[in-house]
DNA sequence: CGGTATCCCCAGGGATACTG
DNA sequence: CAGTATCCCTGGGGATACCG
């Protein structure tokens, strides 16, 4: 199996790489549900990927506002993962035959369900935040 | 600023790393609840976190029995990813001191509520997947 | 059984330089 | 301005061996 794309998220199962695929008992939860949503996860999870896709929020912009935007990311990532957010249909990317060229990335309606589903693991980050904190200094303190 | 524990993720903002920090400007939709929910989304995202999580959503399990749900994860991937969800209070450890020993883990309440969350975006990952896939296909033959 | 400790590899990603 | 191309280095994570 070759990946199709080098944007592509590697999909093939979790297991040791060139191990033998058995498969053999009935995996628990639908492991292809598990698989995609791992894969979803791993997009959405990435480093720059929340940064990028809540600045598209609020609008269109062009490459030099995002890379301000998400303040740190560098030139070759920020293509990379607007590349792969375009693949995935997430993010739409407009040519101006302009000179100098002007490049707009926009948040596509599959991007904005996406984003709403971020806001709310959002919106629990900031409710659950006090008791993660507590949570680490609970379990550092015990472990000495 | 050195990090409390080695199962912290890194949360320090996103820049070059000895890069001084200015932060002149206000960022937009808030820089730290920006930064929380790619934590959030970092743990939820990486490799095993959600099929351990998934895992453990229908009741306590013990090590080798997530050893082998998670197929393929190894022994050390499964010790960390247990001892992260377990520092940020997602995941309880119980020990029961028999011969041999019997570790128990199961999720927290915190770590139900993020389930929850885990849940939605599966759900959207399936209702999304043809449309995902067809976008891949498309970018793919665009460019050649 | 349920872990640590150690070694080691390679891909994710930063820095830098060049281009249409 | 909006990218490629190249180099290089770090740390995530697999394999293996050992321990209470």
């Amino acid at each position: 199996m070759s990946l199709g794309n080098k944007y592509e998220p590697d999909l093939r199962p979790i297991r040791a790489p060139q191990q033998d695929l058995k498969q053999a008992k009935e995996p628990p939860h639908e492991i292809g549900t598990c698989r995609l949503v791992g894969d979803v996860l791993a997009r959405a999870g990435d480093k720059w990927t929340v940064f990028i896709v809540r600045l598209l929020a609020d609008g269109p912009m062009r490459f030099n506002e995002l890379r301000r935007g998400a303040d740190g990311i560098s030139q070759r990532m920020l293509t990379l993962t607007l590349r792969g957010l375009e693949r995935d249909g997430l993010v739409t990317r407009t040519v101006f035959p302009t000179v100098p060229p002007r490049v707009d990335y926009a948040l596509t309606e599959l991007g904005r369900t996406l984003l709403v589903h971020l806001q709310g693991l959002g919106e629990w980050a900031m409710e659950n935040r006090p008791a993660i904190v507590a949570a680490r200094a609970a379990f550092d303190a015990r472990e000495d």
